[in-house]
DNA sequence: TCATAAATTTTGACAACGTCAAGATTGATT
DNA sequence: AATCAATCTTGACGTTGTCAAAATTTATGA
């Protein structure tokens, strides 16, 4: 019954997966700001309406977009740090350089992932916060190991140490990244100092 | 010539310190999403395009939001840095709390100063930039200043030391604050723990 | 096989938004 | 008093997110 190619059928057969391809293209290409439900759907030759059956608003598929990005930063995360043939201090030094590359690779999704956009007032759906959650408890565990090893710069005397370290630390390398993607360090062409500057500020002495 | 006070005149008078005042009230009552040209001309009781005589768009506005709200953090760093009956390590801790407590205080306005709204693609206005552009020298002044005094946990051996350190230095506020503010850290009650984890990594032991 | 239900997509519509052009009104200047 | 500039208004346009109702296709079950 399928008809030749060229025809466009009324069911476009894996609506869901092609918007989140093509919104994230979107994104890549021109910024949040141009990322429109309407001109997705355009884009993708669907009706306005069409994308509201696969995800419940806007919200929803900028949620679904993020889990992804989630996802990929993870696999980030967690390659590294199971790599087995680098010293634990370049494991860390790797560690801050890869996550300020991966927003600096990435600025439009890495503002979604951790803009107010979707976890103010309510918004981040179940299964964001389902993808996001074990990503930023890894960070924990990371820092947990990391302290252990009496590699960190940090004081060892309360119970939930790792936890503070890791926000602390995670707040640098949040803040450092946000900096620059957001257009506030102007001045890219020392990201690398800069990141090796907080690498040597975390290390034990 | 002027009319009893109830008459509303033609000319409003003080029409762009008014908008400036009422958009900051709707900036702190319900957020920068809920800050629209048109309700703001409604609430000042004045028509849609009034607001364009005096701000050249939407963004003109906000930089003009953002520029007042650069003065009062500046004004607290400055405070705090000159105040004179205070040790320097104090006065460094106090530093990190204060700034994360603005942003605490204020989320919406930090939102707005230190986002890509304002900041990407060529938005910033000249005013924004010749008021925050200092208030950003100072941050690397002080720091300077702790560098200078040993009290930070940096090396000490490249040219600008002081600019790198800072970088991190605000990187790692700023990170905090921004994680805290945009819903991401949720639990609000290990502010000030996390705060003084942060001073403790950055003061040399 | 065929009727019926469910899934999917479309069109039409609505309110809100930023912005501009053209005109009205007022205050200031000469 | 006449003119000009500043200020404000109305009308309009295109864009956005979203919904309801209708159309179309696929799946189901008797």
């Amino acid at each position: 019954m399928k008809e030749i190619l060229e025809k466009s059928p009324y069911h476009h057969g894996n609506l869901r997966e092609t918007l989140l391809t093509v919104a994230n293209e979107m994104l890549h290409e021109s910024g949040i700001e141009e990322v429109s439900l309407r001109k997705l759907a355009a884009r993708v030759g669907v009706s306005r309406a069409a994308p509201y059956h696969h995800f419940k608003d806007k919200n929803a598929l900028l949620c679904a977009i993020a889990e992804k990005g989630f996802i990929k930063l993870h696999n980030i995360n967690e390659a590294r740090f199971n790599a087995e043939d680098i010293s634990i201090k370049i494991k860390f030094s790797l560690f801050i350089h890869d996550y300020v590359s991966f927003a600096q690779n990435n600025p439009e999704l890495y503002e979604l992932m951790f803009g107010r956009t979707i976890w103010k007032q309510e918004n981040s759906t179940q299964e964001l916060r389902d993808t996001a959650y074990p990503c930023f408890a890894y960070q924990v565990e990371m820092t947990r190991e990391w302290q252990k090893l009496k590699l960190l710069n940090f004081k060892n005397d309360i119970d939930d140490d790792a936890l503070r370290a890791s926000q602390v630390l995670w707040g640098t390398v949040h803040g450092i990244a946000k900096l620059l993607i957001d257009g506030i360090y102007t001045d890219l062409s020392h990201v690398e100092e800069i990141c090796d500057y907080a690498v040597d500020m975390f290390l034990a002495h």
